[in-house]
DNA sequence: GGGGGGATTCGG
DNA sequence: CGAATCCCCCCG
């Protein structure tokens, strides 16, 4: 989706940890097949269909949390997963919670390097579905925001394009290119 | 009420 | 490459 890209180099921002968003994929509703929103509203995907700005966060696979900003206007499903972060600030706290499924060998680059990875290193889980990221109160005692700090969005050479991952190929819209990542990142996935 | 599948991660 | 692990939602 269009908007998808703007979030890169924007900075998500939970309590103490923060990191620049370096790796989205956007989501749509009723046309996409692979989105939580395509068979309609639910308890659990109502927030894509809320206000724009908040963070929609699902629990997937009995153990990982992944979260998205809603992107488009209210009754129309759209959502933006956030895919990887360069950790900015909060780093022993993300080591800390990020240790405890990963005891061994754990770099800087492992911290925020996946949409699992993210939200455990900065502690986001159901609890936090639905929350406002653009209510200017800023985050000081556990609050989640998403932050501009005027660096540029990539563009050229620096803005990647690709498919989106972990879906099923035989989904009609597996293969649009609707994930975005700044090239050359160490903490892209994959 | 049952069952299949999942926008993942880690270790072998 | 397979297990972990549980919630959600469609279908009967």
């Amino acid at each position: 989706m269009d908007v998808a890209p703007l979030l890169l180099n924007k900075v998500l921002v939970a309590g103490a940890a923060s990191g620049r968003i370096v790796e989205v994929e956007a989501y749509r509703g009723a046309d996409d097949p692979a989105s939580h929103a395509f068979r309609g509203l639910t308890p659990r995907n109502a927030v894509m269909f809320g206000p724009p700005g908040h963070l929609y966060v699902y629990f997937t696979y009995g153990m990982h949390h992944c979260c998205n900003v809603v992107c488009g206007p209210p009754g129309v499903a759209s959502a933006v997963l956030i895919r990887a972060l360069a950790p900015m600030s909060g780093l022993e706290v993300m080591r800390r919670r990020r240790r405890r499924r990963r005891p061994a060998g754990l770099r800087d680059r492992d911290l925020c390097s996946g949409p699992g990875k993210l939200c455990e290193a900065l502690g986001l889980d159901r609890s936090h579905d639905g929350a406002d990221l653009l209510s200017c109160s800023f985050p000081g005692s556990g609050g989640v925001g998403l932050v501009d700090d005027g660096a540029p969005v990539p563009s050229g050479a620096d803005l990647g394009i690709g498919h989106r991952i972990g879906l099923s190929s035989a989904l009609a819209t597996a293969s649009e290119p609707w994930r975005f990542f700044a090239r050359g990142d160490p903490n892209v996935s994959r």
